[in-house]
DNA sequence: CGCGCGATTGAGTGAGCTCAAGCCTCGTGG
DNA sequence: CCACGAGGCTTGAGCTCACTCAATCGCGCG
């Protein structure tokens, strides 16, 4: 699930990435500041927000929890606020795909150390998540593949075959 | 006081700015994956971990408290997002004397509809906030110098002309 | 087959970076 | 009281990385 956030003109920018099963709105307050799209099938349970609230507030262990969760997702949106402010185009695509790795990559049949995963956005979101154009996204991703970092078919089936070394791409942490 | 990451080469990004009299510091977890540093003089309350969080867990009303201002810095964060990743020099360093004005701004004394502030940062400081180059922070403040938003006295005592005007230049949220 | 969407690739441009010089202000010491 | 030096800021010149504009390709689908 994208989170995205955009300008007047049209500019955009995605300022988060949700993946199952991680609670998706906002307590408390009538208004979220993101607009919220689904990049691939969802399946979704949506509360009553008067309920949810009227729990919260009776079971101090699911305000814990959603303090916890909350507290993540602020540590992610300051880590990537580095990779925003600070990396190269590079640096930026290698940093996108570690994080897909991360959450969504499964180790791949063939070889025991590759990881492999399906891309769940496409170029252009990919470019509003990194702050790029759509143009320099692709650049990279292919310079990545000649580089033999990795492996991309049909457009989105991505292939890490050496995680460390795409670290050392991504510029650390 | 600033909230800061570094890369292992050394590049820095301020993650958030703090002013009081908020909370820092992160309940629940051992690291805290930023560098705190104050930007000016300060007045700090120290609260002993184990005991905090044993307050935490007898009144629900202090993690309620804790989870709100959570919400807001993750609001925040994701509003810096949108600025690091999409916005122009130009409209960055706008973006950050309207921030600065809306959170230590007071009105001048002799124009009514001005706002006076000081730089709580220096030039490079501004920058690592901006993911922008010393240089270009000085040039775009001089830029905005002579366009006549805003006006600076002895590098760090500024006055905010017109806040629309400034917001317009700022490029919208 | 032809259309449309998405991705790739190329050529040229420009915003912001790098490197470097010069300036201002303030504190220090002769 | 002034000279000096250091830290921070400004300004300039040239360059580079990523953007813009545009053509082409590839694939799936009607």
């Amino acid at each position: 699930v994208k989170l995205t956030k955009l300008l007047s003109d049209g500019r955009q920018q995605i300022v988060g990435l949700q993946f199952a099963p991680e609670f998706i709105g906002k307590v408390f307050s009538e208004k979220v500041p993101v607009s919220v799209e689904a990049a691939t099938d969802v399946e979704i349970c949506v509360f009553p927000k008067a309920e949810l609230e009227n729990m919260l507030k009776q079971q101090p262990e699911f305000e814990h929890r959603l303090l916890e969760q909350t507290l993540v997702q602020l540590d992610d949106a300051r880590t990537w606020m580095v990779t925003l402010g600070r990396k190269t185009a590079q640096e930026k695509v290698a940093s996108f795909l570690l994080l897909l790795a991360d959450h969504i990559g499964k180790p791949s049949p063939a070889a025991p150390t590759s990881i492999e995963f399906m891309l769940p956005l496409k170029r252009a979101d990919i470019a509003d998540f990194l702050g790029l154009t759509l143009e320099t996204v692709s650049r990279q991703m292919t310079k990545l593949r000649k580089m033999g970092a990795i492996d991309i078919r049909k457009n989105l089936d991505v292939t890490v075959h050496d995680i460390d070394r795409l670290t050392a791409i991504s510029g650390g942490d």
